[in-house]
DNA sequence: CTAATTTCGAACTGTTTGATACTATAATCG
DNA sequence: CGATTATAGTATCAAACAGTTCGAAATTAG
């Protein structure tokens, strides 16, 4: 009795489902979707081809899985970084970092599947998932700034969601400059700096005079 | 005598060869490079298919061709954006707008052929030639920050480099939101709103204390 | 050990795609 | 008007591709 829950009945898989797709986020974010063939997913996921098709689908919904799979795992990095016990700016710059860190790993393609990738792929799944994905970025960021009105770190009037889309606007253009080959050190030094920008206090009276 | 310029000997052109490369940019534009077919091209642009292996070469000549034909409107139009007789603050909301306007324009693909389908070509001399448009444009904008300087519409400590490439950084954020579909209006505000993020004088003493 | 069940791997099929050859057409030149 | 030149349109070819079929293999149930 070594497992409980009754092994299935026939022959065991070659591979593991859940590691199959983390490969298969590796194959379309390197080389986009249209780019990707039934070949290279299951060269690259370990898959044979006919279990391809019946275990995921097709293209378009192993790409849908990848893409799920990859939004879930950095959604969830993304918020561990913004919401880990720290002062609001490292909070931000953090944040920040994360995204240039991920945009610029070693073995992985660089740049961001959702941000890179995603949104050229012609589905109306697809950008509605992409949309639900931004918006639930940037209020997570939102979410950060209305604690840090709690916590006494920006003062009540502090333009919340104007400034969290403002992040979220950086984070996407680094990630877009990592694609683009950017080195990693520039752009952390960049995120830094722009944590700084949407926070540093400014002289609120002097508004919009001429410049 | 009616063209001074001898005309060429055999039967004329049926197509202008400017306007294919145009009708050649949207076609990429919407469908991306990889999801582009010769079929495609050849429907779009008004050429036959010989002439258009003849006349252009194959589908990677074709995008680069259209690809610098792209970046030299855009950036000459950015540039007499930025440059044209108005105050500092103009000049910076009125190229994130002219961005924006760019990339929600009615009847072209939304987005912008430099940053959403451009990136994702895998060839060294698309990525070459990314790398120098993005720098050209920082470029640019870090000049007209210089030139705000001797201006005196911001101290000459500004930090333009850094500020040029938050700029920039944010127009491309704001590009990518456009191509996923958010409205004209929400991004035209926005952009307004980072023109003010950049420019707005702050409080330098204050610098890094904890927030 | 046999039957049933599920997966694996190789081969197959019809379609799409990139690229080219061939013939017809439209212009200039002498 | 005929020769020359360059393009247009059709047809064609080979390679790549998506998706399926079929027999062999591996495991459990009885």
């Amino acid at each position: 009795m070594i497992q409980n829950t009754a092994r299935p009945r026939g022959r065991p898989r070659s591979f593991d489902e859940t590691r199959a797709v983390e490969k298969a986020i590796q194959v379309f974010w390197s080389k986009g979707f249209d780019g990707v063939t039934i070949d290279d997913l299951v060269a690259g996921m370990g898959v044979g081809r006919p279990s391809l098709y019946a275990v995921f689908g097709d293209k378009r919904a192993i790409f849908l899985r990848a893409l799920r799979a990859y939004a879930e795992r950095k959604g969830a990095s993304a918020a561990r970084e913004l919401f880990s016990p720290q002062g609001l700016r490292d909070s931000i710059a953090g944040f920040l970092r994360y995204n240039v860190e991920r945009a610029t790993e070693k073995g992985s393609a660089r740049g961001c599947l959702l941000e890179c990738v995603a949104p050229l792929v012609d589905d109306a799944e697809v950008r509605r998932f992409l949309q639900s994905t931004v918006a639930g970025g940037a209020a997570l960021v939102e979410r950060r700034f209305r604690d840090g009105i709690s916590a006494g770190d920006i003062p009540p009037d502090f333009p919340v969601a104007l400034r969290a889309s403002q992040v979220t606007d950086i984070a996407r253009g680094l990630t877009m400059r990592a694609r683009l080959g950017t080195p990693r050190k520039t752009l952390l030094k960049d995120a830094e700096e722009a944590a700084d920008l949407v926070l540093l206090p400014r002289l609120k009276a002097i508004g919009k005079q001429k410049l």
